[in-house]
RNA sequence: GGACGGGUGGGUGAGCGGUUAAAACCAGCAGACUGUAAAUCUGCCGCUCCUUGCGGGCUACGGAGGUUCGAAUCCUCCCCCGUCCA
């Protein structure tokens, strides 16, 4: 039943990929050399807020970590802050958040499970949830707990001391927080813990409170905060410079091909297995001129959607990038949209149209293809609108409808679709 | 509980009685250009109708009333947010 682990050196080289900080690095050492030993897997684990009902490529970066203590035969543990999401992490925000419900919380864990198994392998993963524990503990376990831990020590982070400075509240659960999670680091006697940089404080008190209640005390492992499309800022969903892991593959693709040349190094490090030395090597042949950006660009594209479709929808997907926005041609299949004639009208699936020769920018809106009558005018007069390949400039121009016909239109630079009149 | 400050379009934020559908910036969209949905440049960017005209109608500056020929702008009440003092 014993496992062979890799040579420690080999595995420290796999985990280190992308890494921001091992606290502390040697400590990482010795457990992997005891657990080669031993050939007992470290006890590694990933808490996460289902916070919101879906996740982005920014959150697989630590997922990815996981995976990789995983590929290497250590138990990988999805822990599922379900608890802790009703209290809310002060991390990062500038100002208390409202705590969700019971409801959001299982309903959002749903739809993280889901999605994490497209990375994660769902035979080997550990998953738990915090309730588990926290749900147990008495208001003398919790007085208990508090008394581990400094007032001074607590406010020493960046998010508590800001807000004071600022005036601005900080409630007193939010102090609870860290302390909370870190008996999900105690219940589960864990090795390692996964975070992203920001996490780096919560993972630290977690290690200090496993010591407090008589454990090693689990090593915390930091992972850059993965930058968002734009290049600037962080990968967030309110900040719409994500992409996520439930888009269609051509979604994906086009939004990856969309960074900066620079960013895609980041990506490739961050979202993908390829070894730092194969890297290091495709970095060089970019910079001297052997290996196309572009080219490099799409392969990293192509991996990605890959990880989440396959990499059948993966190769489409290429495919059709090259042919729609490479060679400016309309992509192979398109979605199609139905129209029929009825009582000297047009009907769809969302309603009735009024008339057989509706103006093309009503068209457009009613058939919900674009936002208002409005927006579809402005497309229509800006030159963005073409049916069967022929530029429609003129707002005022009529669709007829009243005879049968397939029509394919281009919206604007990304967007196809087939109109059939029946 | 008291004293101030504030609530404007997807966001930040000007305007403080009339040519203001509301500056500027960001985001968004289109076109040009490009290896790319990158960068850059140009234009657009409340909704709607038609006979597409520097056309008509409607809605909009926290809410409800009021003053005025005319209000995002002035007044009253209400709601909400922030800061300071307790």
């Amino acid at each position: 039943m014993t496992q062979a682990f890799q040579p420690v050196d080999a595995q420290l080289e796999y985990i280190g990929k992308g890494v921001a900080e091992i606290i502390p690095e040697t400590e990482l050492r010795e457990k992997l050399e005891t657990s080669r030993k031993s050939g007992k897997p470290l006890r590694v684990y990933l808490g996460v807020d289902p916070t919101a009902p879906d996740i982005h490529l920014g959150h697989t970066v630590v997922l990815r970590k996981l995976k990789h203590f995983q590929d290497l035969g250590h138990t990988a543990i999805f822990l599922i802050g379900d608890f802790s999401a009703m209290i809310g992490d002060p991390t990062g925000q500038s100002e208390t958040r409202p705590p969700l419900s019971r409801e959001e919380v299982d309903a959002n864990s749903k739809t993280y499970l889901a999605q994490v198994f497209k990375i994660l392998d769902q035979q080997k993963t550990e998953v738990r949830y915090n309730s588990e524990w926290l749900d147990k503990q008495s208001s003398y376990d919790i007085v208990r707990l508090c008394g581990r831990y400094r007032l001074a020590r607590m406010l020493e982070r960046e998010d508590f001391r800001s807000r004071l400075e600022k005036g601005q509240p900080i409630s007193v659960h939010e102090l609870l927080y860290p302390l909370l999670t870190a008996l999900d680091a105690v219940n589960l006697k864990t090795d390692v813990e996964l975070g992203a940089t920001e996490q780096k404080f919560n993972l630290l008190v977690h290690r200090e409170i496993q010591r407090e209640y008589g454990l090693p005390g689990e090593v915390a492992l930091t992972m850059p905060i993965l930058v968002g499309l734009d290049g600037q800022r962080k990968m967030s969903k309110s900040l719409g410079n994500y992409v996520g892991i439930t888009e269609p593959p051509d979604a994906m693709f086009g939004k990856l091909m969309s960074i900066s040349d620079e960013l895609m190094w980041s990506y490739y490090d961050l979202l993908t297995d390829v070894p730092v030395a194969e890297l290091l090597a495709l970095r060089a042949a970019v910079e001297r001129g052997v290996r196309h950006p572009m080219e490099v660009k799409m392969e990293l594209a192509a991996r990605i959607v890959a990880d989440f479709h396959g990499a059948k929808a993966a190769a489409q997907a290429a495919e059709q990038f090259q042919r729609v926005f490479r060679d400016r041609a309309a992509p192979a299949e398109m979605p199609e949209i139905r129209l029929f004639r009825r009582n000297g009208s047009l009907e769809h699936a969302e309603g009735v149209i009024g008339t057989l020769t509706p103006k093309w920018c009503q068209l457009l809106a009613y058939l919900r293809q674009s936002e208002s009558v409005a927006v579809a005018t402005r497309l229509i007069e800006q030159g963005g609108f073409e049916v069967n390949n022929r530029l429609v400039d003129d707002p005022a121009a009529r669709f007829d409808g009243s005879a049968p016909g397939s029509y394919d239109l281009r919206l604007g630079k990304k967007k196809y679709l087939r109109l059939i009149v029946e």
